[in-house]
DNA sequence: GTGAAAGCGCTAACAG
DNA sequence: CTGTTAGCGCTTTCAC
C-alpha cells in the first residue's frame, strides 16, 4: 500500500509538503498542492491510520459500552451515538458487556489501550472499572446510569419522575392494588422506577407494600416467572407497571396464558415505546425514554471534552413522558 | 500514560526484554520475566495501541457496515459478529450506511484508513465500493447480500425458498389472490423475496400478477402507503407476504384502519421472527431469518482469511423456516 | 537469554 | 512556501 513518500516521490516534493497539502494545513503552493493531488489519487493513496493516530498521539475513535444491542432502547442509544460521532469525522467501536463487570472491564482495557479519544459507558453495576478511565485521563460520558463515583458527564432520563406518572396515571384508571416488575437491586434505573412508582402510590394515598413488587433481570424470561407469581395470587393484583420493554414481552405473555386482557383484567404500563406497542389490542400505554437524544447528547459531551473544555463534571436529565393507550384502561 | 521504556527502565531491563516477556514470545528468564509484570503493573502500563499497529503493519479490529442498527434484523448480526470477533480478541466498529452507497464508501475509505483486518459489509446496492476494497487487498464478507462483481466469502439467508414456502402456505390455507409487499429493485433480498412469492404462486397454479406487488423501501412508512393502496382495491387481496419486519408494522397499521383483522379478513406473513410476534392477536405467521448465525458465521469466515487461509471465494447458504401461527389462517 | 538499534508512516518543529 | 529531521511507542532482526 502506498505510503506517504511514494506519493513524495511521484509529486517531486517532500513529504512534509504531502502531508501539509493534503491536510489543508499552513499553505502550500497551488500548483505542487495539485500536483500532490493527483500523485495521491493517482496511487490510490490512504494515510496510514496507525501512524497517524502514534505521531498525533490521539484517534479520532470512541467507545461505546452498553449491556446488549439487541435491546432496542440501546440501539437507539447506539444510533444516536454513531450519527454524532460521524458527522464529527469520528468512529464507534460498539461493545456488549451484558451487564457482567469483567467484560466491561475487558472493553475498558482495550478502549485504554486502542487510546480512543472517550468512552460512553452504560455502567453495568456498582464496579469501579471506570476508575481505570479517570486515572489514565480518558474522558468518559455516562448513559442512563450514573458512574459510581462520580466523574465526566452523566446524561440519564428522569425515571423516577415518569415512573410516578405511570402509577399515578394508573390510580387515577381506578386500579388498585398496582403491582411493579422492575431490575435487580443496585441498577440505578431499576431502583429509581421502583421509588417512582412508590412516590405516586403514597401521592394517590394507597398502601405500598412489597408483595406487589418483583425483581428480576432485565429481560422477557425473568417477568414472565415474576409476572406469573404476582398475576396467580389471590386477590390479584389489579395493575402492574413494568420496567422495561424487554420485560413488558415477558409479562404479556405470562398474561396472555393466564386468559387475562390487558387493560380490562390488568392495567399494564410498560417502560419504553415501540413500533409494534400500537399493534397490540389493546395497544401498550408507555413511558417513552428519549434514547436516541440520550445518546446524541452523550456523544456531544464527550466529544466537546475532548475539544478540551475544561469544565465541571455536568449532569443532564432528560425526561421521559408517558404515552396513554388502551391498556391502562378498563373500557 | 506509562511506554515501555518506562517500564524497562523501572524493571532493570531492556526494551526488547520487556516487549517479550508481555508477549510471551521466545523465552525470557523467569525472574526477568516476573519483575516486568510487576513493573508494568506497578506503572499502570497498557501497550500503545498505535504504535502496536504500526509496527505490525495489522489491527485486530473489523468493520461492520450495515444499513441500520435500529433494524433488529441487523441487531442480531451484529451482536453474533461482536460475539465471534471479541472471543477471538478483535473489536468491531460498526457503521450505519443507511443503504447509502456514499455513505458506505465513506466507511470503506475509513475503513481502509485504520487498516482494520477485514470488513463485514451488507452492500447497500449495486455501488463498487467494495472494489477499492479488493484493489486494497482487505479481507471482505459480504452478509445478507452479495457483492456486485462477488469476490470475498459470501453470507446468504435462502430468501427465495423460503418466500415460495411461505406463498404456498397461504395459498394452501386458502387465500387466494395473494400481494406481495417488497422492497426496491435491485435490492437482492427484495428481489429474491418476491420471485420466491411468484415462485409458489406458480407451483400453486395460481395466477401470478404485477398489481398484487408493491415495492417500497424496506421501512414501516412505505409499506403502511403500499398496504393501504393495495387493500382499498376492489377486489382486496385475500393474503399479503410482507418482506420484512419493520414493514410488517406499517401494513399491520393500516389493517388496523381499516379495521381489517389478521387471518379472517388477510392472511399475513412476515419476513422476520420478532418477540412480539407472538403477543399480536391473532400472532404473527413469520419467515423466521437466522441473522446471529450470519453475523457469526461470517465473522468465523472473516478470521480465518485474515488467518491467511487463501481458498476460493465461497459461499454460505442458511435457511430460513416458516413459523407458522394464527395469522396465516382463517379460523 | 538479552540488549542495541532500526524502522513501521506520519506530523511538527525548525531552518532556509 | 518548502525541505530536513526528529521522534511518537512498539516489535524484531541481529549480534553477543
Amino acid at each position: 500500500m502506498a505510503t506517504i513518500s511514494d506519493v513524495a516521490t511521484r509529486a517531486g516534493v517532500s513529504t512534509a509538503t504531502v502531508s501539509r497539502a493534503l491536510n489543508g494545513k499552513s499553505t502550500v503552493d497551488p500548483e505542487l498542492a495539485a500536483r500532490v493531488l493527483a500523485a495521491a489519487d493517482e496511487l490510490g493513496y490512504r494515510p496510514n491510520g496507525p501512524a497517524r493516530n502514534l505521531r498525533k498521539q490521539e484517534t479520532a475513535v470512541l467507545a461505546l459500552i452498553i449491556s446488549d444491542v439487541e435491546n432496542p432502547f440501546f440501539t437507539a442509544i447506539s444510533r444516536g451515538v454513531e450519527d454524532v460521532a460521524h458527522s464529527a469525522g469520528y468512529s464507534v467501536v460498539l461493545c456488549n458487556s451484558d451487564d457482567e463487570p469483567d467484560k466491561e472491564r475487558e472493553y475498558i482495557d482495550v478502549a485504554l489501550q486502542e487510546r480512543v479519544a472517550g468512552v460512553l459507558l452504560s455502567p453495568a453495576g456498582a464496579g469501579d472499572s471506570a476508575d481505570l478511565l479517570r486515572t489514565h485521563g480518558t474522558p468518559v460520558v455516562a448513559l442512563d446510569r450514573p458512574l459510581p463515583n462520580s466523574f465526566g458527564d452523566t446524561v440519564l432520563v428522569d425515571s423516577r419522575d415518569a415512573a410516578r406518572d405511570a402509577a399515578l396515571h394508573l390510580s387515577a384508571q381506578g386500579y388498585r392494588d398496582i403491582a411493579c416488575i422492575t431490575g435487580p437491586t443496585g441498577v440505578l434505573t431499576a431502583d429509581d422506577r421502583l421509588a417512582g412508582y412508590q412516590d405516586g402510590l403514597r401521592e394517590a394515598g394507597r398502601t405500598v407494600s412489597d408483595d406487589l413488587v418483583r425483581r428480576c433481570e432485565f429481560k422477557a424470561a425473568g417477568a414472565k416467572e415474576a409476572a406469573r407469581s404476582l398475576l396467580t395470587q389471590d386477590p390479584r393484583p389489579e395493575a402492574v407497571l413494568v420496567a422495561n420493554n424487554a420485560m413488558a414481552v415477558g409479562v404479556l405473555e405470562t398474561m396472555a396464558e393466564l386468559g387475562l386482557r390487558a387493560g380490562r383484567d390488568v392495567g399494564v404500563v410498560a417502560f419504553d415505546d415501540a413500533p409494534w406497542a400500537t399493534l397490540l389490542d389493546p395497544p401498550l400505554t408507555v413511558v417513552s425514554q428519549p434514547a436516541y437524544d440520550m445518546g446524541a447528547v452523550g456523544a456531544q459531551l464527550l466529544l466537546s471534552r475532548i475539544g478540551g473544555d475544561r469544565t465541571d463534571a455536568s449532569t443532564t436529565t432528560l425526561s421521559a413522558h408517558l404515552v396513554t393507550r388502551g391498556s391502562s384502561s378498563r373500557s
